[in-house]
DNA sequence: TAGATTGTTAATCGATTAACAATC
DNA sequence: TAGATTGTTAATCGATTAACAATC
């Protein structure tokens, strides 16, 4: 409809604004200002009023935003007003809590089929969900209308899995391993790559407090 | 030293560069060019030299880079040539799996102590590490001179987590609960939240396929 | 020497922030 | 009406990319 170019950076703020407005709704709070949620997701107001008006006019001026309708707005946005499907192969230990995990439900994003290169492993259950061979993969991923894939498998195996999600027709994939994977323009990769988060992480510890964040000139 | 002013974007590529070379020392390859890395890991290869400019001068002309050597040097600059201690708190199925990881533990990043608030599970053990309850993490962290704290706790106690870990000296925090943290100056807090991933990832999700990645502007 | 590739400057692009008129 | 806060434009800031001289 419009012409629409919705930055990555603002797409991944509304995860954010989504998950506090939710907190506000269950304390019963009604209306919240930019200024509010700025301090609280310590963002800029100025960025978060911006970000909405990409999608439309959810707030009224002198009031702020009505929580419980900014909510709905910004699942609608997400696309979580509909179910979507997830698949997850890897089922090590991390596979393993992510499908105990029980995805904040009201999402709508459930992991429906399970899946291990490992042929031992196909036939046990993990949180009410068989284990299926790879072989079953691109079948199940048609049949249970899969359309986002998770990976948590070795580094090694996982352009192979994503290779086969993409053929199996998956739309986005969730990167738990530690590579860059290739996907063909259309599939969207994000990647959820902790152990990168913590080497970074190293590069900010010193021995002597810097105390601000900025460059201490002096 | 030098002036430095490091941008985070650059941090957060240094261990992707460093896990690539990684691949490329085990498999033989002595030398590579910013152009391969660029290819590889789906970067422009003049942000690549930029990047490693900002620390040295790692390169040959005409030549490219020597894997060895810039290996050696970006774990220098992360800081990984030393032992880091992690502390991790909350024995959920995900901080069971993390604590089960081994952290490719060449990177020098391990976790030595566990805590769990569910007094119940104090004296269990976790991959060789034994529970402690809560009221042993100040002391803990003194005495195994920890530096960052992994939180594995449900969004609403993480807050709480993470004020213990500044109290008792913790440099930098990595959060896997669905929740901004606020945390002293000083204190580094990156997140590790998927979930945040799997929603925006959502977004993404179309239908029809929209082709090239851009605004189809026709 | 000819070819390749770095380090770095300048140009471009994009994202954040400030400021303010509109208006509830 | 006076006060508050949005939506939005303009200004600023920062990050990416192109281009190329230096040089291996």
């Amino acid at each position: 409809m419009k012409p629409i170019k919705i930055s990555e950076a603002v797409v991944r703020r509304l995860p954010i604004y989504l998950r506090f407005l939710n907190e506000l709704s269950l304390s019963g709070i009604q209306t919240v200002s930019s200024q509010d949620l700025g301090e609280k997701l310590d963002l800029n107001p100025a960025q978060i009023r911006k970000d909405l008006a990409y999608f439309g006019e959810f707030g009224r001026k002198g009031v702020g935003y009505n929580v419980d309708y900014l909510i709905e707005k910004i699942r609608q946005i997400l696309k979580l007003d509909k179910t979507m499907n997830v698949a997850l192969v890897g089922t090590g230990n991390l596979g393993r809590a992510l499908c105990n995990y029980n995805m904040y439900i009201k999402d709508n994003m459930k992991i429906v089929a399970v899946f291990d290169a490992d042929k031992g492993k196909a036939g046990t259950t993990i949180n009410h969900l068989v284990v299926q061979p790879m072989s079953e993969l691109s079948t199940s991923v048609r049949k249970l209308d899969i359309s986002v894939g998770i990976i948590t498998v070795p580094a090694g195996e996982a352009q192979n899995v994503a290779d086969q999600f993409v053929a199996a027709g998956i739309r986005g994939i969730l990167n738990f391993a530690p590579v860059v994977l290739k996907a063909t323009a259309g599939v969207r990769i994000h990647n959820a790559d902790f152990t990168a988060e913590l080497l970074s992480l190293a590069y900010y510890m010193d021995e002597n407090d810097e105390a601000e964040e900025g460059d201490g000139e002096r």
